[in-house]
DNA sequence: AAAAAAG
């Protein structure tokens, strides 16, 4: 393999690709591993060269996936890696020829500390600490200045007035700032890198949970800093106690010509892009240490990931899919698994993923619930999913950041009442008195629709895009990007997009079309309102989407928003069977339990059946029904807002 | 009924 004509071939196809000038043929190369494989210099040391990205040169062009491309693993190397020896034995298990490139990576000489600079390993039972790489910092942290890599807002503080609850055994007590018992120091210098300050809730209580070896269920708000709540914790106890040398399994020294990766941590995530963004977390926070962070998932050329993951794989981020792929290809073994995350945990365990994490967890190598930490992370948690989390984890601590399913105050939420028909005009009228500068969030509920939507905002000299399943790779992180960066400052997605995705400056998330699930408007709204920043969201609401209105209201008093009039009006006629047709759902109907029940199960009183919490709501607004009239008029303008009165205490379940 | 996730 002649790396130099290879390589160049490959950066050239890549360079293009950034372009959107591709052919259809080449394999999508993702934004994090671009530039990962360049030729070496000529006088490669050790003779492996072909995965030698020392000397990337930084390339004449500017990635159009700024903040995500990963030079990192190419730094990797010549630094040791890989689930680096513990001890002297180490190279029985890490060993291979160093033709193969698998050479357990030392620290090279002077020569080689400079490239490889900003990563750390594990020798002789200690941890070193790589040297400083400002080139990678400025890649990973931005500077103080880069709006796209901003953080806590205005309301920041605010987050100390949430109520939190922990229920289990046992509780540890919370942490209240940065420090180094119990965290690691080479972690709270990428802490102080980030500029983040000062812990949110949920990491307060996190932190010390998942150090006491705790398995959690955790629900926080959205923006409400989940990802460091996992992230923090795994990788300082990580970097204090070292890799762990895999089984003794495998002999696949003869004929098993790959290595397989032995990761010591999971975090699993239901979509490709919230994956990639919980691996530029990672490897933040993993900034010279010795773990090396891994990212996988589908749509994208998997031989790079392979090559990715040899490189070094300790923190692995996948979607389920392509995880399955790799281990069934013998290149990812789940025996060394220390910490399991599921994020958005609700997500993965539904009925559309649940098989497959099943199977991952259980049906794998994976340790068992005892022999591993399980930590679950999600804004919501029904229920019945509660219920089947119990079968993946043990004794745990379920830990709530205000109330569980409930919405930031930060984010102001309108709902305007729009026929199918006037959407398009309405939407053109919110997106004209939309302020400069921020970024506009438009979900629906089709693919199809996206599409359509996105080309009629286009047709109007509007700078959208789309993002949604039918999208290419490619196509989608294109329109993350230029959405990011607000060169296409109106983005129009499905759900996609709901969950997890943090972008900065999201002003405004607007609802096109309403789901049918509240959790998943929780989710949508969301995107906005991040991290003590303020944000709005607006609904179009109309006769379709009746079955979502008790929900959406209660959610509104929860959060003390304003309820329009009208909307109570619709309650009321759904709930008794009155002219907005269609059957209401009974009071505590879909066995969901919201409400006030939404809380650890474990706490509501044992009731596993009847849809508990469903009493909150109904007693509200019997007699202010009043016009019930307007909301059936056409457009948005009738329905003569206000109606302020939403001052039923609800608010008062003793856990708020 | 739709979306997401392997190809």
């Amino acid at each position: 393999m002649t790396n130099g004509i290879l390589n160049s071939h490959e950066s050239l196809e890549t360079h293009f690709a950034s372009l959107g000038m591709n052919g259809t043929k080449s394999a999508y190369v993702p934004p994090h591993l671009r530039h990962a494989q360049r030729a070496p210099p000529p006088s490669s040391p050790n003779g492996t060269g072909w995965n030698d990205p020392r000397a990337s040169p930084r390339g004449n062009f500017e990635p159009l996936h700024g903040g995500h491309n990963d030079r990192s693993r190419g730094g990797a190397f010549g630094n040791s890696t890989f689930n680096s020896p513990r001890g002297s034995n180490a190279s029985d298990w890490a060993g291979r020829p160093s033709t193969n490139g698998w050479t357990p990576r030392e620290n090279k000489g002077d020569g080689q500390q400079r490239e490889s600079a900003g990563f750390g390993s594990w020798r002789n039972d200690a941890h070193v600490v790589g040297a400083r790489n400002l080139r990678l910092e400025k890649e990973l942290f931005g500077d103080a200045t880069d709006p796209s890599k901003q953080h806590t807002g205005i309301n920041f503080e605010k987050y100390d007035d949430i109520p939190v609850e922990a229920t289990g055994s046992g509780v540890p007590d919370p942490v209240n700032a940065f420090t180094n018992p119990p965290l690691d120091p080479v972690l709270l210098e990428n802490i102080a890198y980030a500029r983040y300050t000062t812990p949110t809730p949920v990491q307060k209580y996190s932190i010390p949970i998942v150090a006491a070896n705790r398995d959690l269920m955790a629900c926080a708000q959205t923006g409400s800093g989940k990802t460091g709540g996992f992230l923090f914790p795994i990788l300082s106890a990580s970097f204090a106690s070292g890799p762990r040398a895999p089984p003794a399994e495998t002999p696949q020294m003869g004929y098993s010509r790959t290595r397989k990766a032995y990761p010591t941590a999971l975090i699993l995530a239901p979509t490709r892009e919230l994956v990639s963004q919980i691996h530029d977390e990672a490897r933040k926070f993993a900034y010279r240490s010795w773990v090396r962070p891994a990212v996988v998932y589908g749509g994208a050329d998997i031989n790079q990931q392979l090559r990715q993951i040899e490189r070094g794989c300790d923190l692995l981020s996948a979607t389920p899919g392509r995880l399955v792929d790799l281990i069934e290809r013998g290149r990812i073994s789940l025996a060394n698994i220390r910490y399991l995350v599921l994020d958005e945990a609700d997500r993965m365990l539904d009925m559309g993923f649940e098989p497959q994490i099943r199977r991952i967890v259980q049906g794998e190598d994976m340790p068992d619930v005892h022999d591993r930490q399980t930590l679950m992370f999600s804004a919501t948690f029904p229920r019945d999913i509660q219920m089947l989390a119990r079968d993946f984890l043990k004794d745990y601590i379920f830990l709530s950041v205000g109330r569980v399913g409930s919405t930031s105050e930060n984010i102001t939420q309108k709902i305007e009442y729009v026929e199918d028909n006037d959407k398009r005009s309405v939407l053109l009228d919110l997106l004209a008195s939309e302020p400069p500068g921020g970024l506009t969030l438009v979900f629906v509920e089709t693919k199809r629709m996206a599409d359509m939507l996105s080309d009629f905002l286009m047709k109007n000299h509007l700078p959208a895009t789309s993002i949604h399943g039918d999208r290419s790779q490619r196509e989608r992180e294109t329109a993350l990007q230029t959405f990011r960066t607000g060169r296409t400052p109106i983005l129009v997605a499905t759900a996609v997009a709901a969950r997890g995705l943090d972008i900065p400056n999201v002003t405004h998330v607007i609802n096109y079309d309403l789901p049918s699930d509240i959790d998943d408007y929780v989710h949508r709204i969301g995107r906005t309102g991040r991290a003590g920043n303020t944000g709005v969201s607006t609904a179009f609401f109309n006769r379709g989407n009746k079955n979502i209105v008790r929900d959406l209201m209660e959610l509104l008093r929860e959060a003390n928003q304003e309820v329009p009039q009208w909307l109570e009006a619709v309650v009321q006629e759904t709930t008794f069977g009155g002219s907005f047709r269609g059957r209401g759902r009974g009071a505590g109907a879909g066995g969901r339990g919201r409400g006030g029940g939404n809380r650890d199960y474990r706490q509501s009183s044992g009731a596993y059946g009847g849809g508990g919490g469903g009493s909150s709501y109904g007693g509200g607004g019997r007699g202010g029904a009043g016009g019930g009239a307007s909301y059936g008029g056409p457009a948005y303008g009738g329905y003569g807002g206000g109606g302020g009165g939403n001052s039923y205490g609800n608010g008062g379940s003793s856990w708020w």
